[in-house]
DNA sequence: CAGCCTTTCCAAAACGTTTCGGATGGACGA
DNA sequence: TCGTCCATCCGAAACGTTTTGGAAAGGCTG
């Protein structure tokens, strides 16, 4: 037995056996220039045999970096996730494992508020960074980040989303372009919009680039009906629906917010007998799952949000390495056609078309 | 300016504030008994003025603790989490918040496999302890901790469950009580097993619950008809619930092995005509939010979650304090009476029922 | 008044890592 | 031969906490 074994698995440890210090077996580990190539080789064979893994506890408090990430799930009561969380965190997840950070997630149970969950990250230091998501139109959670100067990314904006980092799908545009496309090539112009009560920004900017682009071009025949929906009651939905399908000027083409309220639109459609695409057009937005498999198949938005999860990870180690520099990124969604639309059901015996294509 | 100020927020910090020794402010924080009342008062407050957190780096390091507990968030690609996953986390979350932990969880990537992620939990000392759930028959996960020696509670459990803590729902009991319930007082004879074919230990407890049942009322006349689904594979469930609805010989009684099944079999029986619980009785099990709303109401047992979860947390605890003692603890599922249960249709002429007890 | 016990406090070590500022030895140029 | 430079290595400090093993001071007992 030598004097005392230093504990097994620690640099000390491999350094005792290769007769080495410490300092050379860290910086060999760590891949420095100052220490030779044969020695690196020893080092990393007998931490390879050794099992080694650096103790996070040691490497944090010198360098002041937990290698957590934090994210609050939005999860409330019996609330469900949905699947767009889901895949989000799994891309989130596998961006961060490749810088090596872990994603370390927390539910704030009904006694706390989401401020304080927060609060308590940040304090105690158990994470380095954090992804917020299910951003609102004004949202304290940023104001706090801001005001405190600790490192986030939002998934989503704030109306004022001029000082911090965040990642977003362009919605303003998506709806922008879907009115267009709706009014020149498919000849709509009784719009319907489906939208939601709550402030969130993403229901703002797709409402504004709709409206925008109708605004736009000019036609006052064209009208637009809107209804707002509790987001998550889907008991209360379809009365909305009901009276939007119901009402003596239906409109051709219904745009929904969201998959869930463009599916059940397609639900009560069927129910009431108005059949779709053929007297009427549904546009959802998110390409949930269930999207491809409705009936007809609705043509909706993709968010690839697998693709946006990833790049949030990059924007977090952005953000770590220069905090003072923000990064923000608007990404297009990808329109899917698929059976849900089709052209307005009375083409307008003789109007002012611009450009008139029809669709091969 | 002091020669220099210690950093802020910090043991030293305080000390040097109170002119005392940060072992003295250490210990009055903790309580001890060796430290002046008014000393402890004197700490509070200026840790209270301070904002003071402390630095779980530090503490993790000396301690060899990081207050983190560890859970596997079984999201598989775009996999919904279901309900009681939430309900699950939001309770299991609650009840270590109480202890000062943390619940740190993370989804395993479609390029690594379960095993992976957690030994590197485990070796990077990223947790104290771990939560696992959705227990298999032979679960590696279990393997893997129990060899390790590395503390966990398992939620469910596997079929040699002897040597490792676990907290379970008692459904063996359940399904056996339940066939007693429908036999004795409502009449059942032909009873369905609407299953799944993954093999879930509770899925083989609540199925030998109701067959030792069966065989044990030692009625001739009872007959069981059981059909196995995948578990998360809803498109396949349609085929194996007509057959048994359509079947001449139809259960009286189908008993699903969870709610979503149980639902499912509510909707085909909706649509081929056969009137719950007029013609059929039928049972789940978990009583899920939606269970209350269909039409009519599933009668279903409810596993309390919530309050699983929180005991959970408790068993977290003892296993961290005393590593060598094992908790095991079989929690009963409260029978939850709605709509979805009558009489058997044809009472049998003259039988020799045992007791006959008519419900009030 | 001497000895002992209590109360209250503290210095120092330890946890495992990273990194700064050398130290050592040999090769090479002058 | 001496000085310089490079390649390679290492000692020691630092991060913030907990804990061990006292130490000092005062009160009490005899």
């Amino acid at each position: 037995m030598e004097i005392t074994a230093p504990k097994k698995g620690t640099l000390k440890a491999i350094a005792a056996e290769l007769g080495l210090s410490i300092t050379t077996v860290s910086r060999a580990l760590a891949g420095y220039s100052d220490v030779a190539e044969a020695t690196k080789n020893r080092v990393r064979a007998a931490a390879a045999a050794a099992d080694y893994v650096p103790n996070s506890a040691g490497k944090m408090l010198v360098t002041g970096r937990s290698g957590f990430v934090g994210f609050l799930l939005p999860v409330r009561e019996t609330a469900i996730l949905d699947p767009f969380l889901g895949e989000y965190i799994t891309g989130l997840s596998a961006g961060l494992a490749e810088q090596g950070r872990d994603l370390f997630m927390t539910t704030v149970s009904s006694s706390q508020s989401e401020a304080t969950v927060l609060k308590h990250i940040v304090d105690a230091g158990r994470a380095d960074a954090m992804v917020l998501t299910r951003i609102a139109e004004e949202d304290e959670r940023v104001d706090f980040l801001v005001k405190r100067g600790f490192p986030f990314v939002a998934h989503g904006r704030t109306l004022d989303h001029s000082d911090y980092s965040w990642i977003d799908t362009d919605g303003k545009q998506a709806f922008s372009d879907l009115f267009q496309w709706l009014y020149q090539e498919l000849g709509h112009k009784k719009i319907g919009l489906l939208s939601i009560t709550e402030s969130m920004t993403f229901r703002r900017y797709r409402e504004d680039g709709l409206i925008g682009a109708i605004k736009d071009c000019g036609d006052p025949d064209v009208t637009l009906t809107t209804r707002h929906v509790p987001r998550f009651d889907t008991a209360s939905w379809g009365e909305a629906i009901r009276s939007m399908l119901e009402s003596e000027n239906r409109p051709s083409a219904i745009v929904a917010l969201t998959d869930e309220l463009a599916l059940s639109v397609l639900e009560h459609a069927a129910s009431l007998g108005v059949s779709v695409p053929e007297s009427l057009t549904v546009i959802g937005y998110d390409n949930i799952p269930a999207a491809h498999y409705s009936n007809p198949g609705l043509t909706t938005f993709d968010q690839s949000i697998r693709s946006t999860a990833q790049q949030t990870a990059g924007l977090i180690l952005d953000t770590l390495d220069t905090p003072d520099q923000i990064q923000q990124k608007l990404v297009s969604p990808i329109f899917i056609r698929r059976g849900s639309h089709g052209p307005a059901p009375k083409p307008v015996p003789n109007s002012l078309k611009t450009v008139s294509k029809t669709k091969g």
